[in-house]
DNA sequence: TGTACATCAGTGAACGCGCGTTCACTGATGTAC
DNA sequence: TGTACATCAGTGAACGCGCGTTCACTGATGTAC
C-alpha cells in the first residue's frame, strides 16, 4: 500500500488544507484527528507518518490559512493607491461573506482565543500571519514602511480581527452588520 | 447532607465564579466539569443540581465575567471628562497586567473565537457584555449617546478586544507591547 | 412548640463515548547490485 | 535492464484516559400538622 513520494506529499498538503478549514470552522479542540483524516479521505492511523502530533498540524494549518488569506487580500489590493488599498482590504475583510465563512477566512479571527493558549510553534505561525496582515495594510511589498505607518497598520490589523470576531459573536444581526460597517468607515477614514 | 437554601445559593455563585476564572484561563473546552467542581471545593456529581448542562454554566460564567470587567472599568472612569474617560479605559484595558491575567480579564478577548461557536444563550450573554463595554466607552450612564458616538464606541470596543487578543497571541514580547501601546495612542487620539 | 415526613444539596461510582497516540501489518515504491 | 530486498505510506484495531451526564444514596433542611 506504499504510495510514491509525490503522492505522499500531496496527502500531506491535503491533510493540512482539510485541517485549516476544519479548525477555523469548528475550533481546534472541536476537531478530532479521526474526523479530520476521514474528511481528507484517509484513515486516522496514517496521521503520524506526516506529523509528530496534533499540535504540529495546528501550527502548519494556521500558517497555511494565514498565507492564503493575506495572499487573497494582497491580490485584491495590488497596485492601488494607499487610500484605496485600505478601502479594498477593509471592504473585503469586513464583508458579510467573510463573516459567514469562517472556514475559509482569517485564522486570527476564527481561532484567536485558542491561538493565545497554543504552543510556541503555533503562536509563531500566527505571529507571521499577523505580520503578513500588517504588510498588506501598509502595502510594503518592497520598501520598509515608516514607524508611524507600521504603527497604524498594526492598529488596523488588530481592529480588523476584533471587529470580525465580534460580528460573529453578537446575536443581533443588525448589530453584527453595524460592527462591520462602522469599522469599515473608521478604517477608510484613517 | 442537604444544605440550606442560603448555602446552596452561595455554592451556585462559587461554581459560576470558579468557572468564569477557569474558562478564561484555559478555554471552555479546556476545562472539565470534574476539574472545575474540584476547584470550587465540591465533587462533580452535584453539578446538575445547579445547572442543566455545561453550556448553561458557560453562559452564566460569561455574563458574570463581562459584568465584573465593565464594572471595574466604569468605576475607574466614573466622573471623568469624555476625553479622559477614553484614556483611562484604554490604559487599563490595554495594560500588560490585563494581558498577563486573562483569568480575571475580558471574556471577549479570552474566549472570543470560542464564543462565536457557542450556543445562543452564551452568545446573548457575550452580546450584553459587549454592549456594556460600548456603554463604558461612550460614558452613557444616563443619557442615550448620539448615533456617531455609539458608532465610535462600537469601533473602540472591537479595537480593544482585537488588540488584547493579538497581544496575547504574538510570540515576540516587543511586538506584544507595541500592539498595546499603539492601540492606546490611537484610541486616545480618537 | 414539637413531631413526622418530604425534600433536595452534595457524594461517589458508573455510563457510553470520543479523544490523541501506538502498533502490527500490507504491499507498492524505491534502491542496490 | 532485471532481480532481490529494504523502505515506508496508509490501514484498522487497540491503548489508556478524561469527557459530560446519570443515578442510587445520605442526611440535614424545610414543611405540614
Amino acid at each position: 500500500m506504499r504510495k510514491s513520494r509525490e503522492e505522499a506529499a500531496a496527502t500531506r498538503v491535503k491533510i493540512i488544507e482539510t485541517a485549516a478549514r476544519k479548525f477555523r470552522a469548528q475550533g481546534i479542540d472541536g476537531v478530532g484527528l479521526a474526523d479530520l483524516m476521514a474528511a481528507a479521505g484517509l484513515t486516522h492511523g496514517g496521521f503520524y507518518r506526516h506529523f509528530d502530533s496534533k499540535d504540529a498540524l495546528v501550527a502548519a494549518a494556521c500558517g497555511v490559512a494565514a498565507t492564503e488569506l493575506t495572499a487573497g487580500l494582497e491580490k485584491a489590493a495590488a497596485g492601488q493607491s494607499p487610500a484605496l488599498r485600505h478601502a479594498v482590504v477593509a471592504k473585503r475583510y469586513l464583508s458579510k461573506a467573510h463573516r459567514d465563512a469562517p472556514a475559509t477566512g482569517c485564522p486570527l479571527a476564527a481561532m484567536g482565543s485558542e491561538l493565545a493558549r497554543s504552543d510556541a510553534p503555533t503562536r509563531e505561525a500566527a505571529t507571521r500571519g499577523f505580520e503578513q496582515l500588517i504588510q498588506v495594510w501598509a502595502g510594503a511589498a518592497g520598501a520598509e514602511p515608516s514607524d508611524s505607518m507600521r504603527a497604524e497598520a498594526m492598529v488596523a490589523a488588530c481592529a480588523l480581527v476584533g471587529a470580525l470576531t465580534m460580528s460573529r459573536i453578537v446575536t443581533d444581526p443588525r448589530m453584527s452588520s453595524q460592527i462591520l460597517e462602522h469599522m469599515r468607515e473608521h478604517l477608510e477614514n484613517l
